[in-house]
DNA sequence: CTTCCATTTCAATGATTCTTGAAATATATA
DNA sequence: TATATATTTCAAGAATCATTGAAATGGAAG
């Protein structure tokens, strides 16, 4: 994962309605969700949640499968996980302190 | 850290000058940087630099102390940390993918 | 007290992002 | 084929963010 791509991560992430999203299917775990019904937890129009359903997916951090006529989302854990990683690594060269979030 | 302080942290981090400062900072260690110097590293104007500085100082990243005319700004590595934690354990359960990111 | 230096603040402008509702697309079913 | 459903795309407007250069502030030194 290159910087480009972590910005447009961080980008995503900083939005009350996407942290929704991504707790929404975090939740759901791998069978993921419907876009409405995502729309739906959320409180959201469909358009709306078409928008920022996007963005998480053009930041690599949910995935999407059309299944009929409707779509399913997922999160990427791996896509987060790097993410991190970029923090802690190349921004923060592994600096321990950063690095205890993820344990003792 | 809540919610809020965190969707502020990562519209912090969702920008490249304000990565580019991170890394200078990290890299200056305990010491800090001054302000005029992390401009010049990064090259960019003085205004500019206030308020990108004054962007990640808001959102907890940095810290800043005035040393006679000048200001010195550090890095605030337990806030990363505590944004990480916020993103592992309240948005992603602690997902074993997402804090494999951490080490093995 | 005046001047200089480092930084911040301010105002104007341009660029992104977010929201809304209508229209378009894709798929299923009658 | 016609119709209904789920989602996306589009256009318009509002809100937020970024850049620029000029002016203001805080502090040191002559």
């Amino acid at each position: 994962m290159n910087e480009e791509q972590v910005i447009e991560a961080f980008g995503a992430l900083s939005n009350q309605t996407r942290l929704q999203v991504l707790r929404k299917l975090v939740e759901a775990g791998p069978a993921g969700m419907l876009a409405g019904d995502v729309a739906e937890a959320v409180g959201a129009s469909p358009s709306r949640m078409s928008f920022h359903l996007s963005t998480l997916q053009a930041a690599g951090i949910v995935t999407s499968e059309r299944q009929s006529r409707q779509m399913i989302y997922r999160v990427n854990f791996q896509a987060i996980g790097e993410v991190m990683q970029f923090l802690l690594q190349d921004c923060c060269k592994g600096n321990a302190t950063v690095q205890s979030c993820c344990g003792p």
